[in-house]
DNA sequence: ATTTGACTTAGAATTATTCTAATTCATCTT
DNA sequence: AAGATGAATTAGAATAATTCTAAGTCAAAT
């Protein structure tokens, strides 16, 4: 897939107006990378795989197209431990799985309400506007028990 | 208080021992200083306070030491949003809040369990060797309701 | 006393990211 | 349509936290 859908494209649009920005073709693109292959990829893997698809792009524009989509709401920072941000266009509230072993980063899916209820365990002045839940281990082969 | 207790020059020994290493007046000067002041400092922080207190010690030092109680347990990384590392002598399982108008890290002491509980949200292939739970959000004045 | 290897040190190197300044481009005005 | 305006893009320089290197120091063991 090497182009966005209609319907990205205005969620693109809509939001980059949301926030005072325009849509242009590099931001279309660097968006298009992050939803094709949702591996969190570092600013240099989008860099490698919008290039393919944009060779004239620059690695300045893709920072800067990366800031423009985290700032309008589209994309999330991981930052995981000191290794470069990476990039992640699932909005529903999530955590984490970092693999001690091949350093990917996974998806986990948490129940409607997780994520909130965690915020019970602040006191009274602590006023939380993000969560984040990040877990660190192995990934055991052939053992779902 | 300038130089560590009695109690503590064992714990820090003993951890070191246990990991093979020596217990050596740099790395129980940077030790002394986490204990001191538990603000999480980041490592120009300890470099500053630890030279205050042996000026002769050198940055790269401070990194081995800090790398070095880190291996042996003694002492946890706290890693927010790309900024500088931070180190935390609390091993008591804990979240931490990070306020955006002053960028301090807040220790958040949890119940008992609670972190253990979170795995639970983990599909069976994943093992979780380490949780990590961080708040990002505001100190609101005077509201403790 | 000498050797051994761990520890410390200063400074160079690395690396992800940000900044700078110049150019391109789309839109707005006349 | 031509020019003006300002946002977006670009290449490359700059920055900053951390790691690496290679030499020197020190403590313990022979």
């Amino acid at each position: 897939m090497k182009r966005l859908g209609q319907e990205d494209k205005e969620t693109l649009a809509t939001a980059l107006d949301h926030a005072g920005q325009r849509s242009t073709p590099q931001r279309e693109t660097v968006f298009g990378v992050l939803l094709d292959q949702r591996d969190h990829p570092t600013a240099d893997e989008v860099y490698a795989r919008t290039k393919s698809r944009m060779p004239t792009i620059s690695m300045a524009t893709v920072y800067n197209c990366l800031e423009t989509l985290v700032s309008s709401g589209l994309v999330k920072q991981v930052n995981i431990e000191r290794e470069p941000t990476r990039y992640c266009p699932n909005l529903a509230p999530h955590a984490h799985f970092h693999c001690r072993d091949t350093g990917r980063v996974y998806d986990v899916p948490v129940p409607v309400g997780t994520m909130e209820k965690l915020t019970d365990v602040l006191p009274g002045t602590y006023q939380a506007d993000s969560v984040e839940l990040v877990f660190r281990g192995h990934l055991s082969k052939g053992n779902s028990s």
